[in-house]
RNA sequence: GUCCCCAUCGUCUAGCCUGGUCCAGGACGUCGGCCUUUCACGCCGAUAACAGGGGUUCAAAUCCCCUUGGGGACGCCA
């Protein structure tokens, strides 16, 4: 009974930026629809840049996603002495050496071989020395002298690699630390990984590990190398190049599952699907599907995506985010309670929740306190504009209600007995109660603003 | 330098494995129109691609080779 157990295993010297986010929804995908395990593993072992701040922000990150993990995260940096287990018994079997090679020499055999045209690697020196262990002593593979190591990648198929390519790399370090290679084997072993997914710079690196699992006598999971991410001018996604933090884009008012979704379409696809819930991706993922190329991160794909997830989203939830992106600019003026009103309003007018809280301003503003755009002013309340709007003001007071349908009635009689069009009083009303010359519908904004600030409002455009 | 990977509209992609139904489909964007009280939403339409060259074949986006272009890796970093 084989279960499908996938990991996560970035290192914490940073925020998880889009990239990794995308990679750690694949594989936690692929084991949300095999019914398995999505583990998570930190690869604290660079103690000189790993923080506890970044682990963090990760683990902050992949919860706003809803990329859950099974069981508790397992910390590499305390698993060393396990590592350095693994590399005894690798020397007990003599798949592994003692090197005392000091680095300035190796790198200056690297130097030579380049030289010469040929691939930079370690000479083997200490190779058939029979070291035990010593000061300054490192542990190196015994990488095998022929044949090929090959695979079959998830994404990308089969990948062979001529063994020479490969050198007697570094298992433990003359400090006694064992190096990334090593420690991610014995980890995913250790873990009962099945499925290894991750970034595309990793191709290399695998047969070497898959050397590793040789070595150990452990059977290999499967491997799958997701392409990168590129910017808009096609290079590589970096932090100084456009790669945001993944909270990055909660500040900025994207919904976590329009960005999910946009990630998930991104390198995979499923037909002529676009728009996938958590549900259907779950059941409709699969490695077959991934693309093998770099793709490019398209913000207005993500917008619309986005103005998407707003249009069907849950109003009750919209409004608490809304109440808080309105704190976020004034602290205070947003309250879930009265913002619920308006939120079916803004729904199709709001690529993101910064634009929502934009568009909401004029709803939460005061009758006095609001601004008005002096070039709609200008536009639309001349001062005929302002009288038909005093006028109007008054026949208001007189409604019996305030709902739309009530307003759209008061406004045909009020207009009715003029003569006059909606058109005359549409632009300088709306002016008057929003401060620009665009917002929602004029009688569905006065229901919401409800019967005093309509009233405070165009009184007060009357008087400007 | 050596090795590995990649290559369809501006962008994300379907199609490629199992050649013909593809003078290449969908989506975002852009442009135009409709709807309309403004702005959006929505709807309709348009735009635009198989990197190049050789093969194989009756037939190639699909298979093979080469070229070009892009990317990655070559650490006692992860």
């Amino acid at each position: 009974m084989s279960q499908v157990v996938t990991r996560f295993a970035p290192s914490p010297t940073g925020f998880l930026h889009i990239g990794g986010a995308r990679t750690a929804l694949f594989s936690w995908l692929m084991a949300r629809q095999a019914k398995g395990r999505f583990l998570l593993r930190i690869e604290d072992t660079d103690r000189e840049r790993s923080t506890d701040q970044a682990i963090e922000a990760i683990l902050a990150s992949m919860r706003w996603l809803g990329l859950n993990w099974d069981g508790e995260a397992v910390y590499q940096s305390r698993r060393i002495e396990r590592h350095n287990q693994a590399v005894d018994e690798l020397v007990r079997k003599g798949r592994a050496y003692w090197c005392e090679c000091p680095p300035e020499e190796v790198q200056a055999m690297r130097d030579r071989a380049r030289q010469r045209g040929l691939k930079p690697k370690y000479d083997g020196t200490c190779r058939e020395k029979g070291l035990g262990p010593g000061p300054g002593r490192a542990v190196r593979l015994k990488t095998p002298l022929s044949g090929s190591t090959s695979y079959q990648d998830l994404v990308k198929g089969p990948i062979v690699v001529d063994n020479q390519e490969l050198d007697d790399m570094v298992l433990r370090r003359s400090d006694g630390t064992p190096t990334y290679n090593l420690a991610v084997v014995v980890d995913d072993h250790d873990m009962g990984v099945s499925h290894v997914l991750r970034g595309d710079d990793h191709v290399n690196n695998t047969p070497r590990q898959i050397t590793i699992y040789r070595a150990m006598g452990w059977p290999e999971p499967a491997f799958g190398h997701v392409p990168m991410i590129l910017g808009p001018d096609k290079k590589k996604l970096s932090k100084r190049h456009g790669a945001l933090s993944v909270m990055e884009y909660e500040r900025l008012g994207y919904l976590p599952e329009a960005l999910v979704n946009y990630l998930a379409r991104l390198g995979w696809s499923c037909g002529d699907k676009e728009i996938f819930s958590r549900q259907e991706l779950v059941e409709l993922f699969s490695v077959d599907n991934l693309g093998s190329s770099a793709a490019v991160f398209d913000l207005k794909k993500l917008d619309w995506l986005n103005s998407q997830y707003i249009q069907a989203g849950d109003q009750a939830r919209l409004a608490g985010l809304l109440a808080e992106f309105v704190n976020r600019r004034t602290p205070g003026a947003g309250r879930a309670e009265d913002l619920a009103r308006v939120v079916p309003l803004l729904k199709p007018r709001a690529k993101t929740m910064v634009e929502m809280a934009d568009k909401a301003g004029f709803f939460v503003a005061d009758a006095r306190s609001l601004a008005y755009d002096q070039k709609a002013v200008d536009r639309f309340l001349d001062p005929q504009a302002k009288a038909l709007i005093r006028e109007f003001a008054a026949a208001l007071e007189e409604a019996a209600g305030f709902s739309r349908q009530a307003l759209e009635q008061a406004a045909k009689s009020f207009l009715d007995r003029r003569g006059l069009k909606f058109k005359a009083l549409a632009q300088p009303v709306r002016v008057a109660i929003s401060g620009a010359a665009e917002s929602p519908g004029l009688f569905e904004t006065m229901e919401a603003l409800g019967r005093d600030q309509t009233l405070g409002r165009l009184k007060r455009a009357a008087d400007l």
